[in-house]
DNA sequence: CGCTGTTCGCTAACGGCGTTCACTAAAGCG
DNA sequence: CGCTTTAGTGAACGCCGTTAGCGAACAGCG
């Protein structure tokens, strides 16, 4: 066992501190470092292309090994295995699809919370269209009894995606958008996990009100469901476009919540151009 | 290609005709006909045991056929290759979900219009939290870009799991439960693939107004969405129990189609039991 | 420079998979 | 009975993940 793949060497530094004025005080990633994260990135990219190209079962070791033109067992140098490579690109999804929607997010004025959350929302659904596959991946059912493998590097960049949505959120509930439903609504069950929700997310510290999160779970359950529903195709055979559908669902979300609904721009949401 | 495997021999009998006195009539199933379909059966029932012990991609044919002490080619005489197995016991699970939730349906009162509705959707739930690797299959991504294979089947099943939600709506309509949205808020790109929902699962003829089809499809939409990420466990790492949430949306949307909810009873959904 | 321990990538191999093809043996039927 | 249709087999092809052992390249150090 003197492999030890899949362990991002951590140069213990907090992201949160700047980079280069630490670079030469702590390690300076020496050439063999530099070029295994190069050939690691390698394997990721080829491997997302494959997923792209063939659906998650189309990833193979061996095929990405021929593309690179080496043989599948070099890979495990760098991969403990095809399970846990998928988990590997599934964080790197999470963290992809967290940025779209930050930028999306960050392409219409701070202050105008209406129109943020409305962009950033139809963005999650823009990025679940152009990429289905990775979407079932990530959201989709856990593959196998995954007991085995280590779902952490995934989970964990599950979360940082969550927390684009979170402070959106935050901002609704300072700024008294909604109504909180009567307490008497939430059950002493609901209300544990939902505290339960609220410390995993981050938001413990704040006021936020087991109301609140109960309103947010709602929320998410509601886009999920139909972003789920597009991306799956499960209304195939019956609708042909669900935009229409997702901009009802959007709507109604959204006027619970006390935010303005804006209908989409002609052109497509994914396209962030600067409104006139 | 002298073989055509997958192709249910039917007799050409509409369905609501009772058999027995037809049997004689038409065609007393060979006995060639009768070991068949048994070998069908027995393929089909294995591989679903194996999708439920080991998930989807435990599904081998050379498994099944090991189990059945024959070769896996010999299973080619009866399925066309796993691709289609799969869609042909996918058809099995939503007919056995149908059945599921039209069981739970008819073990109360048929006057009951509000408890029939809060015991199916339960049922629903029921049903995919017992059935996980096989909710994963029915109404999890499409694995492939099936192109390739025929879904035709499972689609069908699908159709007719959808009939059951449908009729319990229709009722809910006919007796006027709830206020319909102003007519403003469906745009015409909604009407249309609304309209185009109604038609294609039967109930063009009724009176069934757009409106009408857009709150089913909004419930719907919530619903799926809970027990999808129930199933999924993507709230795993955050909420240990998601029935407090699935009641919560239950209950949100019950009210909102008019519909009274009732507290689930302290034991199991599942369990069918005359309440006192 | 040469020496030494580590990392890399290779070959070979095992067992599993879906699928095709040519073939035999059995079953059905006139 | 003989002929046709069908069920099932064995061998083969080409995929796949994964393990084990080996040699070559490399990095660091005296």
């Amino acid at each position: 066992m003197s492999i030890s793949p899949d362990v991002t060497i951590k140069r213990g530094v907090p992201q949160h501190m700047t980079k280069p004025q630490l670079e030469r005080v702590e390690r300076v990633p020496s050439r063999r470092e530099r070029v295994r994260e190069a050939t690691l990135s390698e394997i990721k990219a080829i491997a997302r292309s494959h997923l792209v190209e063939h659906g998650v079962a189309g990833v193979s070791l061996r095929a990405i090994a021929r593309e690179m033109g080496m043989t599948a067992p070099g890979l495990y140098r760098y991969v403990s295995g095809i399970d846990s490579l998928l988990v590997l690109i599934t964080a790197d999804m999470f963290d992809e699809l967290a940025a779209a929607v930050s930028d999306a997010d960050a392409s219409v004025p701070a202050e105008d919370t209406d129109r943020r959350i409305n962009t950033s929302l139809r963005a999650f659904r823009g990025w679940a269209l152009e990429h289905p596959a990775e979407f079932a991946v990530m959201f989709g059912p856990r593959k196998r009894l995954e007991q085995e493998v280590d779902l952490t590097p995934a989970v964990e960049a599950g979360s940082r995606f969550g927390a684009t949505f979170f402070t959106l959120f935050e901002r609704l509930i300072d700024e008294a958008r909604f109504e909180l439903p009567d307490s008497g609504r939430v059950t002493p069950e609901l209300a544990r996990e939902l505290r339960a929700f609220a410390v995993t997310c981050g938001f413990a510290g704040s006021e936020t009100s087991v109301e609140a999160m109960m309103v947010l779970s709602s929320c998410w359950v509601r886009l999920y469901g139909v972003v789920c529903m597009e991306v799956f195709q499960h209304l195939d055979f019956v609708m042909r476009d669900m935009e229409p559908l997702f901009e009802s669902e959007l709507q109604n979300v959204l006027t619970g919540l006390g935010v303005r609904y804006e209908a989409p721009q002609s052109n497509e949401t994914a396209t962030i151009s600067t409104p006139d």
